[in-house]
Order: structure tokens, then C-alpha cells, then sequence
DNA sequence: AAATCATTGATTGATATCCAATCTTGTGTT
DNA sequence: AACACAAGATTGGATATCAATCAATGATTT
């Protein structure tokens, strides 16, 4: 078992990769503290974890929030992931083997299932997952690890969009850059790649000052489950009293059953149905304001 | 100024890419706290940095150790930086100005007056950062990240090699990469970049388990130089100081890849000078003495 | 009343001390 | 010699405390 810091810093990790803590956050170390009850040390490891993987950024005596990417930055990102793709397609055009192929067109078919099931969470998940599946042939751990650090950057870029993606389109993308790329058509491969990746930045309008907005308790409490085992359950109210703001409408989204315990929350972006009232909308200052 | 696990994080990077502390070292919490006169948390925290940045290791329940990567291991973080490069060389034969091909014929050239003057250790810096301006010329903050801890990585490899690099043909590498590149050629670009990056793995011989070791207290004494401000050597009083402030510039610097490795801290591999092997400080903060 | 200044409160950065778990080592026993 | 076991050392973590800084007040001045 990994230290505890660890353990902590991925179940940030995770909250903030399916979007249930958004940039600009704020991550107290009291309140996570006693959210995972554990000592604020514990907690400050694992934000010092979180922000050497770009996910939080910490002030100086202010505090650490989820990090808050500029378009500009964002765009970096993406040319990074652009550029790691490219050279990871370059390399298994030449040394992939058949099962490698494979295992991409199997990958394909997998999102394709999906689609036509009409499941989109799960197209969305299979989506990602190609592109890790793709560096992960490439049997170099290390570009895996850079490759997955981008991939969570991009996720966290994702709350700060409008995901508005048509999911056959990317799919077909990937299809037909295994396909070219099977056939040693590696140039068209790499433009392909860079387009795909593109397309999805040119959706992004960054502007957007609003999002639904949960309690780093309320965002938390679904990885708590497993730990807090049966008897204490509901990590809920400790010190209900303070939480910053307002208690907002407490189905962050709907998520009906959210039967999915620890592992599986894979939250997919919703269509802009909006069940949350305006009430927000003049109400208070949040703190979601960053500096810069 | 950063927190000060961050400041010491930074020193023991430093310490590392000079070859100072070797891979394997023992990273021992109190012995470090007591070498830079901070809690054992701060170190803690450092040592998390490190581990993340690829640097150390920590094992659970016995520590942290100076990162001693396998040839395996060695062999993917030159595939990574090679392809990061390709990459890069890609982009800028398309976007890169005549200033920018300005900037790097003038790094070949001082490199290569370096060397025309024996001066070996300036043309070794100097080579090193050749890359590293290579990749800031691509402006993207990210990719520069991603690509300066790939060289602390390989640096740090170099610990483990026997170094007897060519610096001519090395450096000419260099020159020849950036005439493909402002010729257009990039293809034949690449292919070198590619050739340069393996003909430094070529001499590796990661087998030898004898290196030239000196315990942390010695390696790190010449970086707290600049801590000690003032009163230099003197007891050094722990409780009232907290000299929070006069640091500034001669201190730890940004580790950012940036230039100036020419802090004089060149790793010339020490003779074997028989280290004492528990003659060390048995006392407690008075051990900064200050080296020579 | 508006603007400025000062006090208060809360949060972070950091230290010291203590404790439990685990690893290492050295010794004693068979 | 091999094994077991006790002692010591080190790490991981908790708690309590303190100083410095930032945020939000409230009081004062114009």
C-alpha cells in the first residue's frame, strides 16, 4: 500500500478528472483534512502531488485550487499531446505487430458498440482510452506517463468547455488512423492525429464563468465510500456549518442511481439541460475568481 | 519566495544532475534536516518533488534513494527525448523565424569556441542546453517542462556511464541538425536527432556498481553556501533566525532547464577519496561547516 | 456618506514532540 | 551453520503550537 498522501492525491485526482472538482476550487487543507480525516500534513503532500502534475496550483499562503488553465495553456496542452501522439504513431508504424493492430481495431470496434448502443458515457470513457491504449503499444513507460499527465490535463481542460463533441467523428478518427497507419501511410497519420486533436480544441470556449459547483465534501463523498466502511458511512456533516457556500441544489447531477460506488464514475459531460436553478447566478462572489 | 521545500527540492536536484549525489544514495529524512535546518516534514516534502520529477525513489517504511533507473528505463527516456525533439524540430521547420535560426547558430557557436579553448566542462554545459534552447524556441511552456525533466533524467543517467563522449561529432550533430531544419529537410532532421540520441546511449555501460560516493553532508555542503548569509559558518541559530528574507538571487535559482548549469558545479568525478565512513557530524546543526 | 485605516479572524507554512509500524541488525540459541 | 528473537533505528503519521500573511470586517476621518 502507497502512503496515504498518495492515495489521497489520486482520489483528487480522480474527482477532479470526472469533473466533480472544477478549476478554481478551493482545496483547504482543514477542510480536506478532516474530509479524509487524516492530518493537514497528509493533505498537504498529497496537494503538492497534484500540483506537480499541473491539476492544482498553490499560492503562498493562500491556499491551493484546482487548477484553472488558460486558452493559452490549454492550447499547449493539446500541441504537446499532438507532438507525443505523432511521434508514438511514427514509432509503431514501423514496429507494431499484428496483435498490436489488433488490439486498436478491437479497441475501435469496443467504441463503436458503444455508439451504437447509443451509451455515450461509455463511448466517451472508450474514446480517451484509445489514446492511452496507443502509447501503452508503444512499450515505452515513460512516454506512457508523460502521455497520461497530458491526458489529465486535458480532461481537467474539459470542465471549462463546452463539450460538445460528435463522437462518430472523433470515432471514425481513430479508425482511420489505425488504418493509414497500418498501411504505412504515416504522414497522413500524423496530419490526421493533429486534426482530430483540433477539432476538439476548437470547440472550447473558455470564458464560461459558470459551472456547477459542488463542496469539495459533496464532490468527495462518493470515493469515501470504500473507505469509510459500512458502519460510519455517510461522511457527510462533520461541521456542516461553514462550508463556504450556500447548500446548492444537493443533486450536483442527478446521476440517478449513482450506483457506481468508487470505481466507475465516469462522468460524461450532460447536455446543457441545466436542472439548476439561476439561483446562483447573482447570489454571491464564489471564490471560483482567480488571480491572473 | 517558494516554500521551502521547493528551495530544497531544488537543491537536490541541482546536486543530483552534478553528479554530487550519485544514483542509490541514501536520502535520509534527519540527516537531511539536519544538513539544511528544517523539520523533517519539509524534507518529506522534497523528497515527494523528487519522486515525482523521476529524481528519487521512495520505498515505503525505508526511504528515499537518488533514482537509479535501469538500462531499460534508460533506453525509454532517451526514446521519449528523442521523440520529443523530432517533434519539436517538426514544428519549428515550419513556424521558426530567422531570429530564432539566429539563436541557435550562435549556441554552436560558442559551444563551439568552448571546445576549440579546452574548455571541456563549458562545452559539456553548453552542449546540454543546446537542446533545451532547441526546445524553447517551440514557445510551448509545457512541451519545455515535459522536456526538462527528460534531461534531468538523462543527466542523472550519466551518472551511471562511462562518459567519453565525442564532443566534436556531437557537437557538429548539432550544427548539421539545424542546417536540415532551416533547409527544410526535415526528414533527414529527424533521422539525426534520432542518430545523436543513440549514439550517446551506444556508450553506456550501466554494470558498474563503483562510484566515486560522498555522503550528503559533503555533497550538498557547497549549494547552502548562500543560505548562510552573513554570518556565514557561525552556530547558526535555529529558533530565533528564520531569515526568511535577504536570500534572493545567489540562491537555489529555478530549476527550469534554463541555462547557466555554469554555476561552476560541474561534475568532474571525483577521485576516490576514501570517504570516512562514520567519522560524520555526530552533532547536530553545528555540521553546515562550510566546505574546505 | 464615502473613503481610508486598523483590528480581528482565518488559513497557511513550518516546527517540535510523540507514537506506531516496519525494517535492519546483532546476538543468542539450537 | 541456521534459525529465531530482541533491540535499535527509520519512516510514516498525528497532534499541538506558533508566526506570517491574507481576507473581512469595523472604526475613524474627511
Amino acid at each position: 500500500m502507497s502512503s496515504r498522501s498518495q492515495t489521497i492525491a489520486d482520489i483528487l485526482t480522480r474527482a477532479i478528472i470526472d469533473h466533480r472538482l472544477v478549476p478554481g476550487c478551493k482545496l483547504g487543507e482543514r477542510e480536506l483534512a478532516e474530509i479524509f480525516d487524516v492530518s493537514r500534513i497528509v493533505v498537504r503532500q498529497a496537494l503538492i502531488r497534484l500540483a506537480d502534475d499541473g491539476l492544482a496550483q498553490i499560492e503562498r499562503n493562500r491556499g491551493a485550487f484546482v487548477a484553472k488553465p488558460s486558452m493559452q495553456e490549454a492550447m499547449e496542452i493539446y500541441d504537446a499531446l499532438t507532438l507525443v501522439e505523432q511521434g508514438v504513431a511514427a514509432q509503431l508504424s514501423d514496429r507494431l505487430g499484428p496483435a498490436g493492430w489488433a488490439e486498436l481495431r478491437q479497441h475501435v470496434e469496443r467504441q463503436r458498440h458503444a455508439v451504437a448502443a447509443g451509451n455515450d458515457a461509455l463511448a466517451d470513457v472508450l474514446g480517451q482510452e484509445f489514446h492511452t491504449v496507443f502509447v501503452r503499444l508503444s512499450r515505452n513507460k515513460v512516454m506512457q506517463e508523460i502521455h497520461a499527465q497530458l491526458v489529465r490535463r486535458t480532461t481537467l481542460l474539459r470542465s471549462l468547455i463546452t463539450a460538445d463533441f460528435d463522437y462518430c467523428n472523433l470515432l471514425d478518427d481513430h479508425s482511420r488512423v489505425v488504418d493509414l497507419l497500418e498501411k504505412g501511410r504515416l504522414k497522413q497519420a500524423m496530419d490526421l492525429i493533429d486534426t482530430h486533436h483540433r477539432s476538439v480544441v476548437r470547440g472550447y470556449i473558455m470564458d464560461r464563468e459558470v459551472f456547477p459547483e459542488m463542496t469539495p465534501a459533496e464532490a468527495l463523498a462518493p470515493y469515501l465510500e470504500a473507505k469509510a466502511d459500512g458502519a460510519t458511512a455517510s461522511v457527510a456533516p462533520r461541521k456542516p456549518a461553514k462550508t463556504s457556500g450556500p447548500a446548492k441544489t444537493s443533486g450536483p447531477a442527478k446521476t440517478s442511481g449513482n450506483s457506481d460506488g468508487a470505481t466507475a464514475h465516469l462522468h460524461v459531460h450532460l447536455p446543457k439541460k441545466d436542472p439548476v436553478p439561476t439561483s446562483r447566478a447573482a447570489s454571491k462572489k464564489t471564490n471560483r475568481g482567480l488571480p491572473t
